[in-house]
This record gives C-alpha cells, sequence and structure tokens, in this order.
RNA sequence: GCCUCGGUAGCUCAGCUGGUAGAGCAAGGGACUGAAAAUCCCUGUGUCGGUGGUUCAAGUCCACUCUGAGGCA
C-alpha cells in the first residue's frame, strides 16, 4: 500500500518541444483543466529581469496557475546548473504533490527534463580550480589531454569529439576529482540501467511544420523587439555582469549586447537572434527525438485543433495519474 | 537600334589555354551526464538561362535566342 502511494507521489506530466511551439499556452490551458501546477524547465526562465527575451509568460497569461521555477535567481548567478535546477524542481514538484495537484513540468531544455525523469547521478560536483588545470592542459593541446581521457576514461573518450572542449574538459575534472571515471558512475539515459529515476513522466511532446515553426519565432522575435527586449537587454547590460555567466549567453540578449557593444547594426543582430532561434529550436528537435517515451501531437494547426488536443491530454493525464495507463 | 559586362547550389560567387563543377554563407542531420538558449561533429547532383553547331569530349569555343545591369545613339 505505502508503495503504491509512493509510486503515485512520484508521477508528474511534462510538456515538451522546440522553442515557440505553443508549450507555454498548452500548459495552462491543461493545468486548469486537471487542477495542475507548473514546473518550467527552461534554463533562461529562472533568471530574475530576462523576461521578454526568454519569453516568460505574464502574470495574465498565467491566469491565476502557480509558475515554479521561474524568476527564482538573479542574473549573476555564476554556478547555476543541472543539478541544482533537478533539487529545486524536486523540491518544488513534491509541495505540488503535497497539496494533491498536478505537476506539470514545461520546458525546452533537455537535460532538465532527463535529469528529471532518468536515474542520473550528477555524483561528482563541479570543481573550479581541478577545471581550471584541466582547461589549461587541453588549451596546450587537446590531442593529449583527449588521450589521457581515452586512456582513463575510453568509454565516455568514444562518446566524445577531440574538440568539444567543455565535455573533454569535464570528463577530466570527473576523473581527477574522484578517480573514477565519468562512465563508471553508470547513469545512461539511453537505455536506463534500471535503477530508479526521480520522477515517473508521462511526456506530451509538441511539433509543427518547420516552415510554419520558423515563421512564428521570426514573428515572436519581432514582438519581443516591440515589447522591449532592447530597453530588457540594455538593462542588463549597464550592470558590472561577467559576459561569460551562463545567463549572458542566452539568446536574444548576446546578440544585442554585441550590437551595443558597437559590433554590428540593430538590424542585424535582430536577424540574427532570428537565426540562432531557429537553430536552437533545430537542436532542441533532435534532442527531443531520441526520447521514445514522448507522445508527439502535431500542433501546427493550433488554434483550430486546441480544444479536442487538450481533450486528449487532460484524459490521459488523468488515467496517467491514477496509474491506470501503462 | 548598337556596344559592353553578367546569367553556374537557396544566396554571393570561383571555375586558367575545352576533359560531364567547388568555396563561403544559408540549410539539413547527429551528439549531448554539474555552462545545455551552452558546446561539438557530419553533410555540396546542380536542366552550369535555352536551342542548335564545331569536337572523341563544351560551364568553357561558335551561331542564334531569352533575360538582367550599365553605356552609346
Amino acid at each position: 500500500m505505502q508503495l503504491i502511494r509512493n509510486e503515485m507521489e512520484k508521477r508528474i506530466v511534462c510538456i515538451v518541444g522546440p522553442t515557440a511551439c505553443h508549450k507555454t499556452e498548452c500548459a495552462i490551458l491543461l493545468a486548469k483543466r486537471i487542477d495542475g501546477e507548473i514546473v518550467s524547465a527552461d534554463s533562461v526562465q529562472v533568471y530574475r529581469g530576462m523576461d521578454i527575451g526568454s519569453a516568460k509568460p505574464s502574470l495574465e497569461e498565467r491566469q491565476g496557475i502557480p509558475h515554479h521555477l521561474i524568476d527564482c535567481l538573479p542574473i549573476d548567478t555564476p554556478e547555476f546548473s543541472v543539478s541544482q535546477f533537478r533539487s529545486m524542481a524536486a523540491e518544488a514538484i513534491s509541495e505540488i504533490h503535497a497539496k494533491n495537484r498536478t505537476p506539470i513540468l514545461v520546458g525546452g531544455s533537455g537535460l532538465y527534463i532527463n535529469a528529471l525523469t532518468f536515474p542520473l547521478e550528477f555524483a561528482v560536483p563541479r570543481n573550479d580550480m581541478v577545471r581550471q588545470i584541466v582547461s589549461q592542459e587541453y588549451d596546450e593541446n587537446p590531442e593529449k589531454a583527449f588521450g589521457r581521457l581515452r586512456q582513463n576514461d575510453p568509454e565516455t573518450a568514444a562518446r566524445l569529439h577531440v574538440n568539444d572542449k567543455k565535455r573533454v574538459v569535464r570528463a577530466l575534472e570527473v576523473f581527477d576529482c574522484s578517480g573514477k571515471p565519468l562512465s563508471a558512475f553508470g547513469n545512461d539515459f539511453q537505455n536506463d540501467a534500471g535503477s530508479e529515476p526521480p520522477f515517473l513522466p508521462l511526456l506530451f511532446g509538441l511539433h509543427m511544420e518547420r516552415q510554419r515553426l520558423y515563421e512564428r519565432i521570426n514573428l515572436r522575435v519581432d514582438r519581443m523587439m516591440k515589447q522591449g527586449l532592447l530597453e530588457e537587454a540594455k538593462r542588463i547590460y549597464a550592470m558590472p555582469y561577467d559576459r561569460n555567466l551562463p545567463a549572458m549567453c542566452a539568446i536574444g540578449y548576446r546578440q544585442l549586447f554585441a550590437y551595443l557593444d558597437g559590433e554590428s547594426s540593430l538590424e542585424s543582430a535582430v536577424e540574427k537572434i532570428k537565426q540562432e532561434s531557429r537553430r536552437y529550436a533545430k537542436r532542441q528537435l533532435t534532442w527531443f527525438r531520441r526520447d521514445q517515451r514522448i507522445l508527439w501531437r502535431d500542433v501546427t494547426n493550433f488554434e483550430d485543433e486546441k480544444e479536442r488536443l487538450l481533450d486528449e491530454f487532460t484524459e490521459k493525464t488523468q488515467a496517467f495519474m491514477k496509474g491506470t495507463c501503462e
């Protein structure tokens, strides 16, 4: 009995997909129908002050539905990462469960979704000192550094490319800190090794015709500019933040900072934002496409079909939460 | 009407004296384990404007033709 109860408490609904694909609206509509609360899985919406560029839903758009993991960090947070996201999101989800409501995890940061739905360990915390040493080692001779990885962690080396500095350095950092290869931590989200994931997800994926998606992205960027994205970027630009902070690299802001630096025209910065957003959407699709758990729905004609779509999502969610699905 | 220079990948263009075409950008696909809106890898067949001709062989030479830009009358 206790077992079943715990099982129930681990269930969450997820809505994933590329940027500008109606995830936000869909999640809010679903939340209203099933008495849910929304947990954002978005690596930029966590930052306060990055509202327009990260496409945060306004209070009005949220329609009274509680949103978690939005606006919970200042921009100059140097070390926010997946594992912190996971513990904060896990806490939010538990609170929602405790209220007997349904958590709806929605967002486009694929790794964040996986951190909550696959048994990833993140066992070895980041170590800046070691990372710096290894990074230097890599800069001096990438081939040699990669050779050392191949020797100590052939499995991870086989997965990575020499040029992928971030990952090669991180893998060596893990080895140097723990004495164990990264691959020995045995968490693999392609075919999990049998250990328990933090939560049991029902995954809905939204997609649409590529051309339509790109149109929507372009239009949304234009709308953001009208809503004052430049002013928002200026406000952040005026602060003495380190340009290498994760938040400062976000699409929309980075390109406008380049404009404010005098490196490009405003027009070309806006074009760049659109292009980078389109490429981002493509990468998101690549990420989510390989996830066999996702139930995909075409939302090319979202406006016409949303009632029917929501009916289906509602029904599937209710069955899933009761445990009669699967 | 005449002269000149163009028309080659989605775009901008290379292609020497004939041997069935290649760069940049765009685009597409993939990877992803404490930076993930980040980071990295892979991918170039296209009526060489059209028709005919010369040639063993034509993007390349010739003729005609369509079309764009500029110049001269």
